[in-house]
DNA sequence: TCGCTTTACCCCCATTCGGGGGGATACCCT
DNA sequence: AGGGTATCCCCCCGAATGGGGGTAAAGCGA
């Protein structure tokens, strides 16, 4: 029984020949390969692979994006991405959406099979490389799980309000305040939290 | 043993009304008034009162964010609102923060103190206008409960990633759209949620 | 008394956002 | 063929937001 692969890669050299390494190899088989997730959620077998191997930069929409909408499609779906730079950020929005392997392009063709045999198995390979990113970005997203409390009263009220839904100029009208007071707070609050916008702290503080 | 009331209340006439009122009535006590959430807030008692009669329209902090704090420090305590207007708004975020009755000021002294040994009970006592005017609040918010599926396909990609704190370029990128696309249909997402803000969608996407 | 944090406020500035208009396809249903 | 819906794009505009500075008083522990 073969494992059956499916391959999701803009670039034609590329694509080729992860195609014809999947498809020479013992006890492999490629079913589909296409050049953007587009085409690959258009044109999705209705027979679904084994693996897919995802790269991670597609044109369009992004191969992040692809793994959400064929894991909710298929999720017993195993996902190998491929990432040429050190994209911590995209690998972790990947892992989120249900990505369980991670390759550099330049990995050899005997990292490759083996890493599709292992998420066909239940693995979750990565190089070491790229598992010192994935756990980096773990590591950076539940540090601010633990110490959200050096926040000050004051910003944790003004916290509860923009966990709400409410304005700066709403808050400060709440709390007595100035609305550029309350903006100041949600500077810091956004520091302590990691954050870059209200709706990502709102999210945070009702985790 | 007496009920213990306390008054919150910025009108000196209506909150001298309110402490005779009370203290002279059989079976209340009057423990202690004070003229802003600030005041209260500071030099609250500590032999927690059994009942706070508090005005939702306070100088400063308002009456709801008094009662948000207050309920923080006193999960038993019972709570009476004293409204002049319609103000359905603060009326509902007075419920969310744990308010119990609500009360018109113009109601008889008959009504307070039935009002008041109301909630004491474990009541919700509240005219019937004001009655009226919650459930509405509440229809309005039960309302996009429900039909919080009458979303497009694509309004929920879009909603998923604002659920998860991307700005709109960031989720053009991610499904391959334009910014302005991803603003219309924000704008649609808005009105079929019936919210006005991408915090309050995500947080109700998010329920 | 010296730092330190907290609270509260202020300025500028570029970008983003929300609300209001439009459009243009395409599909499905009747 | 007409109505409905979904998808995708565009314009304007004012308000809100986020990021970068800063000041100053009050409180607290060392």
């Amino acid at each position: 029984m073969n494992i059956r692969v499916a391959i999701v890669e803009d670039d034609e050299q590329v694509r080729e020949n992860l195609a014809r390494l999947v498809g020479e190899a013992k006890g492999f088989e490629c079913v589909a390969t296409f050049s953007s997730g587009e085409q690959a959620l258009e044109s999705w077998p209705r027979r679904a692979p084994d693996v897919v191997v995802m790269d991670i930069n597609l044109p369009g929409i992004s191969g992040v994006e692809c793994v959400r909408q064929l894991k909710s499609r298929s999720p017993d779906l195993h996902i190998v991405m491929l990432t040429v730079y050190d994209d911590s950020d995209r690998i972790f929005q990947a892992l989120q959406m249900g990505a369980s392997g991670y390759l550099l392009k330049r990995s050899t063709s005997e990292e490759i099979l083996h890493a599709i045999k292992d998420v066909h198995g239940g693995g979750a390979p990565m190089t070491s490389y790229i598992a010192r990113k994935v756990v980096q970005s773990f590591r950076r997203q539940g540090a601010s799980d633990q110490p959200a409390e050096n926040l000050s009263k004051r910003e944790i009220d003004v916290l509860e309000y923009v966990s709400r839904g409410y304005t700066n100029k709403e808050i400060a009208d709440a709390l007595g305040l100035q609305a550029e007071t309350v903006r100041g707070y949600l500077k810091t609050i956004y520091s302590k939290l990691h954050v870059r916008s209200r709706t990502e702290a709102a999210l945070k503080f009702r985790r």
